[in-house]
DNA sequence: TGAGTGCAAGTTCAAATGAACACAATGGTA
DNA sequence: TACCATTGTGTTCATTTGAACTTGCACTCA
């Protein structure tokens, strides 16, 4: 699909914006090549754009998106606790945050996606871990079965979102929590699309 | 820190490098928060760089290093199998790429981090499912109880390295696979730092 | 043989862009 | 009071930078 050198001109475009930060400048690629005029490498990124290797901000400087930049990094906020609601999840309440690319999650362009650190062991038999980031979704659509962080008694907790006879009810994947049947309304507050863990260095005991 | 006029100039750069991918110039910035001279961004600029929020490279067009960029994206190449070695890791092997922030990893600088796919449930109990992807690193310092990629009989699966009474084997998590005590030497090809699994949107069965 | 494509050089332009300098108002602090 | 950081305007300058047009060579394919 590329030739040796368009190749090459694309690969040093992603390496200095990955290593550096910034996008070269058509002199800047040029003189990197040896090129002795400019039009050399104003030919690649045209070839390179018709190919659909790159996109381009016409008459902008340095503004050639690759796939390094397509791939988009989501830059996701890290909550402790949804304490009431989306409402008030500002910037205070943020732990940390996570950066993944878009393929990575599962996530779809209309949720928000959030993530939080998970507490406790409840939902271990879903292999989920005390310590681990859950990224989850502000979506609609909520399927049984769907692993979700719902609002409980003023807490954040995460559970399997499961329907019996058209009843909506929570349950812990561990059984030594309960069940959770909802009195009133259910506050779904996100679903869980993707799980990163950290592994720690030196585990202590096998299993829980 | 920052005052509020100063945090929205920041916020507002990164959200740019965000979702079109290149930094605004200063006249983009002047004209999103409607000041009459392009001065004041340079202002703002001069201000976010000295409280150390913005790094400039000078005389650069659209040369603005936000956080965004600083937490620098290790792009992960992930493989099938490393049938032979570290030295077959060719371009071709590789499925695919994973992007995380450092911090997401516990990858130190020195070792060269990859990922894997898991093929298998044989680390069941050790909450690592069919299908997650496992970041390694190839590090010399392995230690007992560590999660490690080994070579085995031509293939690469993952399993916990355990010494007992001095000599090592490797133990699967899950009863209904055998331990693995290596007849000869062992080849660590990787110890596991940390691991993503993206979530597949309707489970089939709760529990395997 | 002619058309098309990739590669490379030379030249010139206009726009985009970072930077510098002068001036001014405000609010907090030593 | 004097000093300083913050905020804002107006103006000007020198580069940087993308882009356009031309010419030439080598190679492939019809």
């Amino acid at each position: 699909m590329l030739t040796e050198r368009q190749r090459g001109i694309l690969e040093f475009i992603q390496s200095e914006q990955r290593e550096k930060g910034i996008t070269p400048s058509t002199r800047e690629i040029q003189h990197h090549f040896g090129f002795a005029s400019q039009t050399s490498v104003m030919q690649y990124i045209d070839a390179l754009e018709r190919k659909g290797f790159l996109d381009r901000h016409a008459r902008k400087a340095r503004a050639l998106i690759t796939p390094v930049q397509k791939v988009r990094i989501t830059d996701i906020p890290i909550y402790g606790q949804i304490p009431a609601g989306m409402a008030t999840l500002t910037e205070q309440t943020i732990e940390g945050h996570i950066s993944l690319d878009t393929r990575s999650v599962n996530a779809s362009k209309n949720g928000r996606t959030f993530a939080l650190r998970v507490h406790g062991d409840s939902m271990i038999d879903a292999h989920i871990l005390d310590g681990d980031i859950v990224i989850l979704e502000d979506r609609k659509d909520v399927q049984n079965g769907d692993i979700v962080a719902a609002l409980i008694d003023g807490e954040t907790t995460l559970k399997r979102y499961v329907t019996e006879h058209g009843r909506p009810y929570l349950k812990a994947e561990n059984p030594l929590y309960p069940n959770l049947v909802p009195a009133r309304e259910l506050r779904i507050q996100g679903v869980l699309v993707s799980l990163v863990r950290k592994q720690i260095a030196a585990p202590r005991r096998k299993r829980g």
